[in-house]
DNA sequence: AACAGCGTTTCCTAGTGGGAAACAAAGGAG
DNA sequence: CTCCTTTGTTTCCCACTAGGAAACGCTGTT
């Protein structure tokens, strides 16, 4: 067994046990000198993936585990109830459909499901981009805290990828406020020629605003009329979402 | 940096980032060679504390690491919520003040703060009881699956530790129904001559019992009038518990 | 007071994880 | 479409880390 897995065992046998446990009887069940173990448990308290309990000596699953077990569950939730909302607009729309996050003071493509005609608008997820640009940054921006967003406006000087991108602060809260009022986000070429996106906003159980919905393709395919039918289509889109993460509208 | 501290990095790292990463930003960020981080996330991958998306082939934390980190939760809060409460009631009552956990079929001794008279009742954290006997045990027993307790008396072949144990099934479960009834268990020198014990149900946030508070001492101090007494601390100390764990009692 | 059991420390050495390089596969550039 | 870069994966060998054994200090029991 390597280290790695010998790590593994312990936290999952700390974890299904009822309490605490102490390293004798760790060393015996997992077949190890308790020597072994001792040093393993030691570098694992100090980062805070296991706890000691001072008075018993004893150890236990501890606090780092629980912040990446969130982690975890918030990914988990948001894609598992996003995904067929995704597959079915890209059924319809036969364009791309993606989730967008806010991460910081950035906007990050979560997860996305491609349209069946592949023309690529390289848009790879884990990609990011900026809260000035394109309809997942610019509708994650409009939802951001505004003081934050003059933080950040104040100390950043934005960068104009095309003829379209707002780099003017008064403009670019402008515009945030259209999206509020909206309810959805249009990017027109913003973040690059000839592509064009419609995002809404998701809002989760605190009513928060830290992740959203985009549909996004060639500029071409993107006529007025399509435009009309498909914004009702990412508002909907979102707003099932948002239901289904325990968004409450009231 | 040794292995262990590796494995806690790598997993601290994913959590962190926005979305995924892959092996070679993970090498770099860390100083490695990527193959080392590699044979690292395989076995993570296997042991379920990572993820590796299969078409961008990048990693991300695991539900292993949802199970552990709910584990942790689930502990933190009650002994967090509970620990302020136990310590009032020591200080009042000058006993011995602890939490039993039920562990599928059998009562556990979670956590306990103890009295300033320290005649030792050899209660340790991590102690198991039986359902059938004691304070603690047959509270949780009381407010067990009652289909599952009689699979279960059916099964094993109760003790009798002390004079006062209960090891007759019907018996027990007209105890279970006085218990039910009124909101609390006494147990007096069922498990070891000598003990006398108050217990009370803690309800979490679905209105489940699944733990209970519980004082106990030497049965010389346990006087009709101060019983009388403590039965109402125990269970209003319960209730309070209950209350913060987000119990809504209707 | 002696003992037993635990967590902790130390030391040496065998086995394992790290480094380097090469392979496979996918994407971007032209 | 093809070349080229980049990334994930595999292989091999050696340094060094993790494991074994024994001993220490401490706590609690008999």
């Amino acid at each position: 067994m390597s280290n790695t897995e010998k790590v593994m065992w312990l936290l999952k046998r700390l974890g299904e046990a009822p309490y605490e446990l102490g390293v004798t009887e760790l060393a015996d069940e997992i077949g190890y000198e308790k020597s072994g173990v001792f040093k393993t448990l030691k570098l694992l308290v100090q980062g805070g993936f296991v706890v000691q309990n001072q008075s018993t000596k004893k150890y236990s699953v501890g606090p780092a585990l629980y912040r990446l077990g969130t982690v975890y569950g918030e990914r988990k939730v948001i894609l598992q109830v996003a995904e067929p909302v995704l597959k079915a607009m890209s059924y319809m729309t036969e364009e791309t459909v993606s989730i967008g996050i806010r991460e910081g003071d950035d906007a990050i493509l979560a997860y996305k499901i491609e349209g069946p005609i592949s023309i690529r608008l390289e848009n790879r997820i884990g990609r990011m981009y900026p809260l000035n640009a394109g309809a997942i940054g610019k509708l994650l921006g409009a939802y951001h805290n505004e003081e934050r967003i003059r933080e950040i406006l104040s100390q950043t000087e934005l960068t104009k990828n095309t003829q379209n991108t707002i780099v003017d602060q008064e403009e670019l809260l402008l515009e945030y406020e259209i999206i509020r009022s909206r309810g959805y986000a249009i990017s027109d070429e913003e973040n690059r020629e000839g592509s064009f996106g419609i995002s809404a906003p998701i809002y989760d159980q605190n009513g928060d605003v830290w992740s959203c919905l985009c549909l996004a393709g060639p500029k071409e395919r993107f006529t007025k009329k399509k435009v009309d039918n498909w914004i009702g289509l990412v508002i909907n889109g979102a707003n099932e979402i948002s239901l289904k993460l325990g968004y409450n509208p009231n």
